[in-house]
DNA sequence: CCAAATTCCGACTTAACTGCTAGGATATCC
DNA sequence: GGATATCCTAGCAGTTAAGTCGGAATTTGG
């Protein structure tokens, strides 16, 4: 029941994109360095995420990546899909909604009638959902600075 | 993001054991049979919830299991942490309430300050333990018969 | 135009975990 | 006493997680 680190890692560095302001390109070095993750690993989550149409990159010297949207309309939960896949505690309410969910039900674990524990993995599924939707990039930064006032050198 | 074949055949077994209600043991050769799972991995289940008290154990010939609680006083959540560990989405979120909480959020990440993604794993935990306690073995046994009114021979 | 910085891409590696299976010891009912 | 069970430990093949490595392509500053 443990997301992986490339969600994780994904969602730090996603933050930081977003606390940096998005106006010049931030370079997964620096990411790396401020967060303490792998560089490498790094651009291993990004690929991913450039494709996904969540980050803009900038090639060569001086580039970087960019949020492609307003951290506002960037949520944890569109993150996590991109990075580890559908959100769903069980493959069998992997759709999160709609579509042909009363087809899955009848075919669950292999048996004719609707499997008798699906209304609780939907349930888990929903609650997952919301909580990841419900929190944007731009909330995350919010609370930070609330916790530390402005990035200033105080000392 | 998924739970393992531990917690969801647990769930399964448990509610089977649930359905039968819980006057005769119920021998896992049985619970393999209808519910199409092997009966040794599902040894391998009911040791931990039999240690964790969820379940009594009748040795030898026409034994088996019982639940060792009411049906409504063992949730989904009981089960998943007995076979899956705390319900927690990553490590520095797991004791789940209370504790040393504060301390765990100032090493979180191996940082000195507040890891800034924090607040959306615990809100994350919190709506994953609030599904999977909302809903007993009970509650399970209640849709079920909904659905299919009395387990009888129709045909 | 060159060198440094940087994204981009794919292959490789190591360790751990998952999902079983095997075999046997022990207990109990008929 | 034999059939039926739980109990316990070990092993094992396949997959995944978490990175590492090396190099090509692209851009900028000097």
């Amino acid at each position: 029941m443990k997301i992986s680190t490339k969600g994780r890692y994904g969602v730090l560095a996603m933050f930081d994109l977003a606390l940096s302001g998005n106006e010049v390109p931030v370079s997964l070095k620096s990411i790396a360095d401020r967060q303490s993750l792998s560089e490498h690993y790094l651009e291993q989550l990004f690929g991913p995420l450039r494709k996904a149409g969540l980050v803009r990159s900038v090639r060569g010297a001086q580039g970087g990546y960019l949020l492609a949207r307003d951290p506002d309309s960037i949520t944890v939960g569109d993150i996590v899909r991109v990075l580890e896949g559908p959100i769903a505690p069980v493959e069998c309410v992997q759709p999160e909604a709609g579509g042909d969910e009363k087809q899955l039900a009848r075919d669950c674990c292999g048996r004719p009638e609707v499997c008798p524990t699906r209304p609780v993995w939907e349930k888990l599924r929903d609650a997952m959902v919301e909580a990841l939707d419900s929190v944007s990039l731009g909330d995350l930064v919010r609370q930070a600075r609330e916790r530390r006032p402005v990035p200033m050198y105080y000392i």
